[in-house]
Formats: structure tokens, C-alpha cells, sequence
DNA sequence: ACCTGAACACCGTTCAAGT
DNA sequence: ACCTGAACACCGTTCAAGT
């Protein structure tokens, strides 16, 4: 088989398809991602996609689908449910990162596949053995999946697309001649937070990862939960 | 001035179009978010959209900067830093429910307008005052943000257009048909997860706000943070 | 200085026609 | 059953031409 101008690759299914579509969009991101992209990478035509999945947006949400499904997470009984925690969260990280054009989706749109399902039941049971119950139950797995999920999109945020390179230069030379009286946090702590601070950064966490607050994200998520339990159970 | 087919509008300016550019956001979302509709909605042509303003990812900066503009945070000094990262939380939260579909642009794409600068400067200088400093301030910043902005953009999250009301039913009941010995914590609590947990909801948070997980999230993210600055300088 | 009209190079999706 | 080719109704953006 020889690669031609279009080397017409048949007997592929949707699984194919979603695969293509995935390095369609880690390479060209969430704008580039069209159906004729596609079509090209798996070396077929536009209308043939149609055949085997439903549309863009069915694509966009089997690729989420099949992120989430490369999450392993450990057994909910092997370990403290803070622990556990953790473990899932990193997990969700990871597997993100390796994909940062889909955090952009996940936060975005409902997700609803069939690997959300399990793992939702997996947050439940473990919240659950920790002592949540009814409907603290249900907030407090809203907490935690709703922090994990939506920091991590917030993290992977990336440049617009008509902001060029110069226009990063220009902006840190800004924020190094921000006046001090107007701004005295900024100013005086320049070089821990220029470029490193969620409003103030002007790269994106797949080249920029935020490794620190993450940690320490992670201690306050799952220390802020602990008390919660306290608070509604302190005889515990 | 009668109300032609097209009223030809004069006399604008950049304002005026982001104006229109966010009520044709509120009314049609993303997917319908065009430079033909804005130029409908403001009663001229979209090629004079461009005299204005840079295109379509500049209108949709510009409105997320207009949206940040609308919060009202009081003034640091007068409470309690956890007080005050509190009622940020809740003002932000206001504000982009009342324009949700902006929720999906804020975590998608880094935000860098004027707003966001004075808003992550008072927010530093609060954590500053409680006691955080140097990498572990910009650390806290990004905890408290990331979640607060990542939260509310999950919360936030629609459900995809080639999803249908009768998806929504045959969703609904495929949950309630769940078998109790592979989803224990599922069916165990159906009233208090179906459509009201982040994996299995069929409605966005702007038709169904998950105000229980938000209050609740509040108290995890700033009782957490209090828990990490103890946990550095214990003496203090 | 600002607006209009037309055009260019794209899109997602559909559908008749092929094999 | 699956693929091809062409078409439809859109997009964002540019640019010459108007006033």
C-alpha cells in the first residue's frame, strides 16, 4: 500500500474515525478541528465521516469519552477516601494534559459518556464511605468534580488565537512598569507572579503546567472537604 | 427614524458593538455567536464591524472584559479575608450566570483585559494580608481562582445542540434502570444524583444552578486555604 | 472617517450516484 | 454496505468602491 495524493484507506470504523479526529485535534486544536481535517488524516473524503459517526459534535464527544477511559484509578477500598481523592484528581490531570485541546470541551459542554458514569459512581461510593450522605452527598461530589474538572480547563486556558508572540512580549514588559502605588501586589511580587498568575499569565498550561497550585489546590480541596464532614457530623 | 429592513444604524462606536455582540451571545450561544448575526443586531453591514473592532476573537475578549466589569467586590480592608474571597466568589458567580454562555470562553481562553488586572491585584493583596507570600501566594491565587472561574464554567456547561429534549427523557430513565449491584451509590441515592450531579445531568447550570455544591464549595475552597496557611507558619 | 457591496476561501452537512 | 462527487447554505475576513 502506497501512500498516494490520498491514499483512500478503507474498511475503517468509528472507532478510526474518533481516533483520527483526537490527533486531528491535538495537533491543530479546537478552530482547526473541521470534518475535512479529519477526512484528510484518515485519508478518506468529508461525506464518508457521515457514515460512520453522527457529526462534529458527536466527534467532539467520543473524544472526551475517550480520554476520560485512559483514567486509571486505583481501587475506592484500598485506600483513605482523601487519598483516593487525589489519586482520581492527579489522574483526571494527567490524562488532560496529554490532550489539552479537550479541556477547553469538557468544561464546556455536558459530558455524559459511559466512562463518566462509572467514574461518577466510583467519586460517589468513595464520598460516601467518607460519611457524605443524601443530599450532601450529591454537593459534595458536585465539589469536588466541578473544582477538579473546571481547574484543570481553567489551567490549559490557552492564547487566543489573534494574540501573536509580539503581543506576549508587549504584555510582560507592561506588567514590569505597572505603577507600585496602584499596585503593590503585583509589583511586589513580580517575579512570582508574572507570567505565573492566572489573570496575569500569557501562556498556556500545556506549555505552561501550574505545577505548585495544583498541589496546593489538591490540600485545599481535599482538607476543605474533611471539615465539612466535621461540621455536619463532629461526633464522629 | 422608521424600523426598515435594515435601519442602517450610524454614529457607533466599538462600545455599541460589543454591546450587541453580547445580547446576540445571551440569545444564540457560541455556536450562533457570527459576525453576520452581530452586524444584524446592531442594523448594518459585518464588513463595517471591522472599522470597530479586530474580528470575532477580540468581540468575544472585549465581552468577557464587560462581563468582569459588572462585579462589585467591597472594598479589602473592611472584612475578614475569608469574608471577602467569599463574596468574590458569589459576585462572580452572579455576574456570569447572568450571562452564562460567556462561562465557556472564560476557561477556554486565557483572560488578560484591564478587569481581570485590577481584580487579580486585589485578590493578591487579600491573600497577601492573611498571611500568604512570595510562591505560595501566587500558588493560593491560582487555587482560589482556577476554582472559582473552573467551577462555575462546569456548572455552566450546556448541553451539546445535536442533543435533543427526547435525549433528555431516554437519558433520565436509562439512569433510573441502572442495576444496584454495578451502581450501588447511583441507585442508592437516585433522587438526590439524577440531573443534580455533574456526570448525570441533562440540563446546564443555567436552566438548573447547583446553588447547594456552590455554597458548600465556598466553605471547602476557603476553609481549605485557611487549613494551608496553618499549616506554614503554625505559630502565627 | 466611516459605510457598502462584492468577493474569497473556507465551513458542516446532505444526497444522488457510484461500486 | 460503504464510498465518491457535487452541491447547498452558511461562515470570517478583505478590499475596492462609495459617501
Amino acid at each position: 500500500v502506497t501512500v498516494g495524493r490520498k491514499r483512500s484507506r478503507q474498511g475503517f470504523g468509528p472507532d478510526d474515525v474518533v481516533e483520527a479526529a483526537m490527533a486531528v485535534l491535538d495537533e491543530v486544536g479546537l478552530e482547526g478541528f473541521t470534518m475535512r481535517a479529519v477526512a484528510d488524516q484518515l485519508g478518506t473524503y468529508p461525506a464518508t465521516l457521515y457514515w460512520h459517526v453522527g457529526g462534529r459534535g458527536d466527534l467532539l464527544s467520543a473524544i472526551v469519552d475517550r480520554v476520560l477511559s485512559d483514567m486509571s484509578v486505583p481501587d475506592a477500598e484500598t485506600m483513605h477516601w482523601t487519598d483516593w481523592l487525589r489519586a482520581m484528581a492527579r489522574e483526571y490531570r494527567r490524562v488532560l494534559h496529554a490532550h489539552p485541546n479537550v479541556g477547553g470541551i469538557v468544561s464546556t459542554e455536558l459530558v455524559v459518556g459511559q466512562t463518566a458514569l462509572v467514574l461518577t459512581e466510583t467519586v460517589l461510593q468513595v464520598l460516601q464511605s467518607a460519611g457524605f450522605q443524601g443530599t450532601q452527598l450529591a454537593a459534595a461530589h458536585n465539589v469536588i468534580v466541578g473544582s477538579v474538572v473546571g481547574w484543570v480547563s481553567v489551567e490549559l486556558s490557552s492564547r487566543p488565537a489573534d494574540l501573536d508572540e509580539e503581543w506576549t512580549d508587549r504584555f510582560a514588559a507592561s506588567l514590569r512598569e505597572l505603577p507600585a502605588t496602584q499596585f503593590p501586589a503585583i509589583t511586589g511580587n513580580l517575579d512570582a507572579v508574572n507570567g505565573r498568575v492566572i489573570g496575569l499569565r500569557y501562556r498556556g498550561g500545556a506549555e505552561d503546567p501550574l505545577d505548585n497550585a495544583f498541589e496546593m489546590a489538591l490540600d485545599t480541596w481535599v482538607g476543605g472537604l474533611a471539615l465539612q464532614l466535621q461540621r455536619t457530623r463532629p461526633g464522629d
